[in-house]
DNA sequence: TCAATAATTCTTGTATACAATAATTATATT
DNA sequence: AATATAATTATTGTATACAAGAATTATTGA
């Protein structure tokens, strides 16, 4: 089946990973994953690899691979990227976005709306995916949509939680207008600004997000 | 020795794939490369698959592994990336460096002085690495430090033959001395514009970075 | 009973063996 | 002689076997 299984296993990880089901900290153990899946210890082994490389597993020479754990440093220092990341494409976006781009922005903002009202907090986290994904897309850049789009990946275990906070919700979509505005308007210095400030750290207090953050997954070590 | 081959032996493909030793295009022979490193094809196929993480290789299936060339779009789109993210470390930089992180930045800069007189294009080459290694570390974010690192590798076999241009040397030397002024007098924006423009393809002209291009390593399928 | 050490078990890392597909060469037909 | 097809070879993908080191359990001595 052309070395499909090995990628398979990885996707499959990754998403599982990503999604927060097997949680940072916790040991991949490679025979476990065989019998799970079906597979030798090969195909395994090439997935935890890929994994490894991906900054989504790390290999322990002798002792195995666990899903990663981040610093609170690393966080920080990867919301600072992400949100340099995502202003870049907003600016680009406002830039280079068709006119269909454009006017599906707007449906897709608007398609949050009745979710905040609801509160309807899974909705709306998938809404907002599709939102920020079409702004990396509008960037016409590939590259720096994969880029952006795989960093929020590697966040998304720890920003899960962010949104179900106080009035979170309510601030996150009275910002997608402005955003949806400014690329509207090709005003891509302020497209910019707003998208570095709504994914970061800055945005509401320093000990908000601390706060938000579900501690047993980091890395206390470092 | 303790899964060191499979990392010893992704770290030396890594090195000649980005020295250009190994040319894209080539295909990576599995057996071949068992008996130049004297292991067995477990080890090699795991640094294959890293490598192609790492989107250093592309891996076609059951056809092998072949060191990835990129199209002219996607070297435009990281090229565009990357003017962002050296933007982004010298802005951090200009904030964030320590005195003696400002002194050693200038003395780096003033080490390729007499390169440029010489026109010794391997030993300026080197010192343009060390120059801007040290902005990355001095923007005090270590993940970006590696991504910009991790990219400017990706992108080195392509730009090899660009300071060998007329006077790109001159220019290049003028530039990180406005640029280590900027960073110096911590003057961010200044320093983010600077960088943003030195690496990018809209200083000189695009057609001279195209002609800069050697064309036999780019994917003319896409 | 507890600590230290030895014996055992388990797990990872590497090599080899086998299966399936692609590439190559040989053969046959026009 | 040229092309199409069949047979052969080579190479990748997967499974298994073996070796070496870590973790665990058992044993011994105080």
């Amino acid at each position: 089946m052309a070395n499909m299984s090995s990628n398979d296993l990885r996707r499959q990880l990754e998403h599982e990973i990503v999604l927060g089901e097997i949680v940072p900290g916790t040991r991949l153990d490679e025979v476990a994953l065989t019998e799970r899946f079906g597979v030798s210890r090969t195909p395994v082994r090439e997935a935890l690899q890929q994994l490894n490389m991906m900054q989504l597993v790390e290999i322990r020479p002798r002792r195995g691979a666990f899903v990663k754990k981040m610093s609170l440093r690393e966080l920080v220092d990867m919301f600072e990227v992400m949100a340099e990341l995502e202003g870049t494409c907003g600016k680009l976006a406002a830039d280079r976005m068709t006119d269909e781009e454009r006017d599906k922005l707007k449906a897709l903002h608007l398609i949050s709306e009745p979710l905040v009202a609801d509160r309807d907090y899974d909705s709306y986290y998938k809404a907002n995916v599709a939102f920020h994904e079409a702004i990396y897309k509008g960037s016409h850049n590939e590259f720096l949509s994969e880029q952006t789009k795989n960093l929020r990946n590697r966040l998304t275990p720890y920003r899960r939680l962010q949104l179900r906070q106080s009035n979170r919700l309510n601030n996150s979509f009275q910002e997608h207008a402005d955003i949806t505005d400014a690329i509207i308007n090709g005003n891509k210095e302020l497209a910019e600004q707003l998208l570095g400030t709504h994914v970061t750290v800055q945005q509401g207090s320093f000990n908000d997000f601390l706060a938000s953050l579900p501690m047993d997954l980091i890395d206390q070590s470092a």
